[in-house]
DNA sequence: TGGTGACGGGG
DNA sequence: GTGTACGTCACCA
């Protein structure tokens, strides 16, 4: 059996830490003997009487007693150095946070704030996703762990599922009104969607309304009963909409009960317990490197697969047309949705799966958590290990301090702006990793008199010393260089696919130590190791420029660990002698490697530039606009700048359609539905300090009667006039009603150019060069 | 100029 | 859950 996913349940006051075992089926099973603790650290001589004071501890919370279960002193390290410390065990978790102060009153503590379910993860040394022998114990009806021994089988038997729902809606989709019409299902045994107007397709089950559907959709979720849940976006829209429809519909349904959303603060979370949910939205942003996305540019741009579009406007008018041809449509695309969701599923889940096997985590967890996050999990476990405690988060004013001592960071070299042809791009192989564990960085190495290895910012870092951080990167590397090994040596798919997912694992995880330390909520934070670790990075990629320069290469632009060099041809002989002189001249643990070529590109400043590969395939950082909240009119003529140009047709072309585009607008011919500009309102307009455009046409809407409230999508366009945008904005039906002229000056000033500017920018133009004045021939003759 | 507010995905 | 994003950009005050 393996672990799926473990929280705690508490009965008669005490919390068991229920595990969620997978074998041929589930079983929900319980752990007995694990207490809750944090430890107290203090001089050697005042350890008794400390222990006494923490022993009386008692406090009334909510009418009850509250003290503290036992202090045991033990030995530990802590920042490298053996300290007296005390084990101070409770009752309950949630006795932590309520005895805290007390504590805290009397002495140093520390691991006061390591959720419970996860502490018995780290503490047990229990891994998810591997196979053990558990031995159970029934009590009753529930099931107790007696033992465990761990067995190393990593081939996973996995069930999965992934879900889409379609809702029918006028605006934004609310539970209150919009009904869902459709529920697609795709697993490795079948696929199936749910609706209840008449349309037929073997993969499609009628049933008579939409609160039949929910339930059937319910029980099949209970039936299957998946190991994981796949969706797109489900942590955002799907559970909650699901959830609240199902609360509007009065549905009673056991699963109900299982589902929790989680809206506070900025990340939604929705778990279901005994499955792990895995949405692939978050993951996606997180892991892929995309200007977009959308479910479809995902599985277009990450697998190289299509599906079949339908606008949401098209979707309700099929709806209601309810034709067996568009209902078809609907169905279909509800299908293949969920399908997307299951594919890219497979590419991402088993990622997640070594992820949580390295750190040691739930997978849910993994799923949810930032890659410093899933670092310090995984030194967490470590320390435990070595009978380390684990150093503190900051407090708030210590945190705001670390955030505003800042650091140099990686080297960017101001780029040659302007069209190159035939550009070979390099980059240092785990660059930072490297650093760190060839210099022994590690916040509890720094200062010695014994070694001469002084970082470029003059941080001196002892090599005997142990490096904790260093030693457990060093480990992660040369796994990662076994399972390329590996992975070169088999062909067998699922190996592969393993092999390929861990070493993703391992390579997610080694880059994330250097943001790390330097990130300011880490509990190992250390200015001086990140400033230091980017320091000799900065060497390094110095000593390269400079190798380049001397063979007569031009380097167009550089980033941290990467360099751009402009070849003149597509010359890899001498890409390769650069590779090579640089790496017979720096240290032997650097290695630059040849990433790509490139047959053309531009560069517009520090982190503005777009490549184009032979494939046509093109990659751009920090040039384009892809927000709701600019017109349409902006993001496609920026979208038409961009290709002119990286497909050679010249920046001269590009400013001609700019200036055809900008006269289009100011003759009026521009169509009003690309002006439109949406923006949500974010909160009651009561709310509102200041007031934007959006909040004053929502006012508007509202005096018209229309429902306005927090979360209402407002879409309007600006009129031509003088004075503030807010005031010459209107929603999109008065402003066709009232036959409103829109204002080209905006839209040209605060929408085209600025959008195509950041990349004709680097071209050398200004707003005067592509910018139709009032006077048009005149200017317009001065190009030519 | 500083502060406020919105973006992302989903329908 | 022994907790609380993120970096970036536009525009109002
Ligand atoms: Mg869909």
């Amino acid at each position: 059996m393996f672990l799926l996913d473990s929280d705690y349940k508490t009965f008669n006051e005490k919390a068991y830490v229920r595990l969620i075992l997978k074998n041929d089926s589930k079983v929900e099973t319980f752990y007995k003997d694990f207490d809750p603790y944090i430890w107290a650290v203090c001089d050697e001589n005042e350890v008794e009487s400390i222990k006494k004071k923490i022993e009386g501890i008692t406090k009334e919370v909510n009418g009850k007693s509250l003290f503290i279960k036992k202090c045991m002193p033990e030995e530990r390290y802590l920042f490298g150095k053996k300290v007296s410390a005390i084990k101070i065990i409770f009752n309950h978790p949630s006795d932590v946070p309520n005895l805290r102060k007390e504590i805290e009153d009397i002495t140093e503590i520390y691991e006061y704030d390591i959720p419970f379910a996860r502490r018995f993860l780290i503490d047990k040394n229990l891994t998810p996703a591997i196979y053990y022998d558990f031995e159970l114990e029934k009590e009753g009806n529930m099931s107790f762990v007696k033992n465990f021994q761990i067995t190393n089988n990593l081939n996973l038997s996995i069930k999965v599922l992934a879900f889409d729902i379609e809702v029918y809606c006028k605006a934004k989709p609310d539970p209150k009104y919009d009904p869902i019409i459709m529920m697609g299902i795709s697993t490795n045994d079948f696929d199936k969607v749910i609706t209840y107007k008449k349309v037929t397709a073997d993969y499609i089950e009628i049933v008579d309304n939409e609160l039949l559907m929910m339930k059937r959709f319910f029980d099949i979720l209970l039936e299957y009963n998946p190991d994981i849940i796949y969706t797109y976006n489900g942590d955002s829209f799907d559970f909650p909409y699901i959830y609240e429809r199902a609360k509007k519909l009065k549905i009673n349904h056991p699963i109900l009960n299982e589902i929790k959303i989680d809206k506070r603060g900025i990340n939604d979370s929705s778990k279901i317990s005994g499955m792990v949910h895995i949405d692939l939205y978050p993951l996606s942003r997180k892991l892929l490197s995309l200007n977009k996305y959308t479910l479809e540019n995902v599985y277009l741009n990450f697998l190289g697969k299509e599906k079949t579009k339908l606008q949401l406007a098209e979707m309700d008018r099929l709806w209601e047309e309810g034709t067996q041809d568009g209902l078809l449509k609907i169905a279909l695309y509800n299908k293949e949705d969920a399908v997307a969701a299951k594919d890219i599923g497979a590419a991402i889940g088993p990622l997640e799966i070594e992820l949580s096997r390295i750190v040691g985590q739930n997978i849910f967890d993994i799923s949810k958590m930032a890659s410093s996050n899933m670092v310090e999990y995984l030194l967490m476990k470590r320390a435990f290990q070595e009978k380390t405690i684990v150093p503190n988060k900051p407090k708030g004013s210590e945190y705001l301090e670390r955030s505003s001592d800042t650091y140099e960071g990686g080297f960017v070299l101001d780029p040659q702006k302007g069209l190159h042809e035939h550009i070979a791009v390099f980059d240092f192989r785990s660059l930072y990793p490297s650093i760190i564990i060839a210099h022994n960085i590690d916040p509890n190495t720094i200062g010695c008199d014994c070694c001469n290895n002084t970082s470029p910012d003059g941080v001196n870092f002892c090599l005997n010393k142990k490096g904790f951080i260093p030693e457990i990167l060093k480990e992660l590397i040369e796994r990662r260089v076994q399972i390329k090994k590996k992975l070169k040596e088999t062909s067998d798919k699922n190996e592969r696919t393993i092999y390929q997912s861990q070493q993703w694992a391992l390579k997610i995880l080694a880059n994330s130590f250097y943001g790390y330390m330097g990130y300011p909520r880490s509990r190992w934070y250390s200015k001086e190791a990140a400033s230091s670790i980017a320091s000799w990075g900065r060497k390094y990629i110095h000593k390269a420029i400079k190798i380049a320069e001397d063979m007569g290469l031009n380097v167009l632009y550089g980033d941290t660990d990467s360099l751009f060099v402009g070849l003149g041809s597509e010359d890899m002989k001498k890409s390769k002698e650069f590779r090579d002189k640089v790496n017979s001249t720096l240290p032997d643990f650097m290695e630059l490697e040849f990433q790509g070529y490139y047959r053309r590109g531009f560069f517009v400043s520090k982190k503005r530039y777009a490549i184009i590969d032979k494939e046509n395939n093109i990659t751009t950082k920090g040039l384009e606009v892809v927000r709701r909240d600019w017109a349409d009119i902006a993001k496609k003529t920026q979208e038409e700048v961009l290709k002119a140009i990286l497909e050679g047709k010249g920046p001269e072309y590009a400013a001609e359609i700019v200036r055809k585009t900008t006269q289009e607008l100011i003759e009026g011919k521009t169509p009003l539905d690309s002006l439109i500009i949406y923006t949500q309102l974010t909160m009651p307009l009561s709310s509102y300090k200041q007031i934007g455009p959006h909040v004053v046409v929502a006012r508007h809407m509202k005096e018209k009667g229309e429902d306005i409230k927090a979360g209402s999508m407002i879409s309007f366009i600006v009129k031509n006039g003088d004075g503030m945008i807010r005031d010459r904005s209107y929603d999109v039906e008065t402003f066709k009603n009232e036959g409103y002229k829109y204002d080209a000056e905006y839209y040209i000033d605060n929408q085209v150019l600025p959008a195509i500017m950041r990349i004709l920018k680097g071209f050398g133009y200004t707003e005067e060069n592509l910018r139709f004045s009032k006077n048009i021939q005149k200017t317009l003759g001065d190009y030519f």
